[in-house]
RNA sequence: GGACGGUUACCCAAGUGGCCAACGGGGACUGACUGUAAAUCAGUUGGGCGACGCCCUUCGGAGGUUCGAAUCCUUCACCGUCCA
């Protein structure tokens, strides 16, 4: 790729919900790429993650993947695990309490954090730090110094605060530091990408660069990413919210939850997760728009591309198969969990001991609701003794092969 | 230290003595339809049952008032705003 090529690839995605900062991002990147050609030096490049969540979902890979992109490219890319942030604690968790994580427990979830990113990254190519070796050695005076680069206006003009504070909701003091304690990162690193979402804006537009110029750097370059909509397509992928994509799934389910993403989605993904270059989504969202494309074939090779990422193209082929013949040719897959039938057993007690549903409440909902089937024939009873082995239904895409 | 406000089911959020297992929205689940697990429409969303009705457990914790409380009182915990 030549240089512009390369622009292209890494901004590909980026959200700055400004268009001159994007434009002066891009330049800066443009200028980066140059230099470090001309030096001969690969770029160094960013991103930093709290290891408080241990399983990951696609939302969580959108950097990783732009992390991806830069190793690709030939750039030295650092991955930082947020240790000593998670010390102290994430403001953004301030309704739940939360046990304060102990340093092994964080080097422990650190460890399985970095384990899952290496799915994504260039394990050879990728260095990852604790962000604990220093911060931790700040010194007070220090901090207080960093601090003195910024105004309270500054953070309250900054959205997300300036709402809480018309909202009359609490701003803590400390939240403010982790702005200062990001720009730390990118000071110590000395690097000249950061990366991060359109919620790290703020810390990595306004506060690293700020503090890097302080301290006699070159303020880093922010490649600000759009925030992934969870399967509802609108909210952000968020496991709370149960809108999620776990990667730690398998691929058949992987590709069925993408299939589920609202057409409207589509763009999103491609551009996010996949890993396609821009001309490649460029024409996939033509396709779209001009109707060229069949929006479900399209989605078909989003969930393929996707389902490939993670589980290679053997897999994906398997993944879409499994899809077709079961959504668009209507029968049962291939494999399915098998199941002994114990003597006596009704459906509902099926159910429970299959777990298939949580409670027998649920059970018989699912049963009234015509959601449970045995070789195609709906079962309306839930006393039912099942007698014979076959094919059990349950809801569209749960099946479980009866044997006596 | 003081004054005031908050704590509701997966999430947000109503409800201020009975009609509340608790409005509404989101999410999730099921069905119909289809172009896919899209869109749209309809239904479900604490648990249990010999079950279109009944029982049990829920509205921060613990007590209390009352025939009866998510709703009133006391107290504890946590959170917030303001004043010192």
């Amino acid at each position: 790729m030549n240089i512009e090529e390369q622009v292209a690839y890494l901004m590909q995605g980026t959200e700055y919900g400004d268009a001159t900062i994007q434009q002066t991002m891009t330049d800066e990147l443009r200028q980066r790429l140059i230099e470090a050609e001309k030096e001969g030096r690969p770029l160094r490049v960013y991103c930093g993650y709290d290891p408080r969540k241990p399983d990951l979902h696609l939302g969580h890979t959108v950097t990783m993947r732009k992390l991806r992109q830069f190793q690709e490219l030939g750039h030295e890319v650092i991955f930082v695990v947020g240790t000593y942030t998670s010390l102290i604690g994430d403001p953004s968790d301030k309704d739940v309490l939360r046990p304060r994580l102990s340093p092994e427990e964080v080097e422990e979830n650190a460890r399985t954090y970095a384990e899952q990113a290496f799915r994504i990254l260039d394990r050879e190519k990728t260095q990852v730090r604790y962000n604990a070796e220093w911060l931790a050695g700040l010194s007070f005076a220090q901090l207080i110094q960093l601090a003195s680069n910024f105004t309270v206006q500054q953070f309250l003009t900054r959205e997300n605060f300036k709402l809480r504070w018309e909202r009359a909701e609490a701003i803590y003091l400390h939240e403010l530091f982790y702005s200062l304690m990001q720009g730390y990162d990118a000071y110590y690193l000395n690097v000249d990408v950061q990366v991060g979402g359109t919620d790290q804006f703020f810390n990595i537009v306004t506060a690293s660069r700020k503090l890097m110029s302080f301290l006699g750097r070159k303020p880093n370059v922010a490649v600000i990413l759009s925030i992934l909509p969870g399967t509802d397509g609108v909210v952000k992928m968020s496991k709370s919210l149960g809108n999620h994509i776990p990667i730690s799934t398998d691929a058949v389910d992987m590709y069925g939850k993408v299939m589920s993403i609202p057409d409207m989605a589509m763009g999103q993904y491609a551009r996010l997760v996949t890993r396609w270059t821009p001309d490649l989504v460029a024409a996939f969202e033509a396709g779209l728009k001009s109707g060229e494309m069949h929006p479900r074939d399209a989605k078909m090779r989003l969930a393929h591309e996707i389902v490939a990422s993670f589980y290679g193209e053997e897999d994906a082929d398997q993944a879409q198969e499994a899809f077709v013949r079961l959504f668009q040719q209507r029968q049962v897959p291939e494999e399915m969990p098998e199941f002994r039938l114990q003597p006596g057993q009704t459906v509902l007690d099926l159910l429970i001991t299959a777990g298939l549903v949580a409670s027998k409440s649920e059970g018989r909902r699912l049963i009234a609701q015509r959601g449970v089937r045995l070789d195609g024939e709906v079962l309306e009873d839930a006393t039912f003794v099942l007698t014979r082995g076959g094919v059990l239904q349950v809801g569209k895409r749960h099946f479980l092969r009866l044997v006596s």
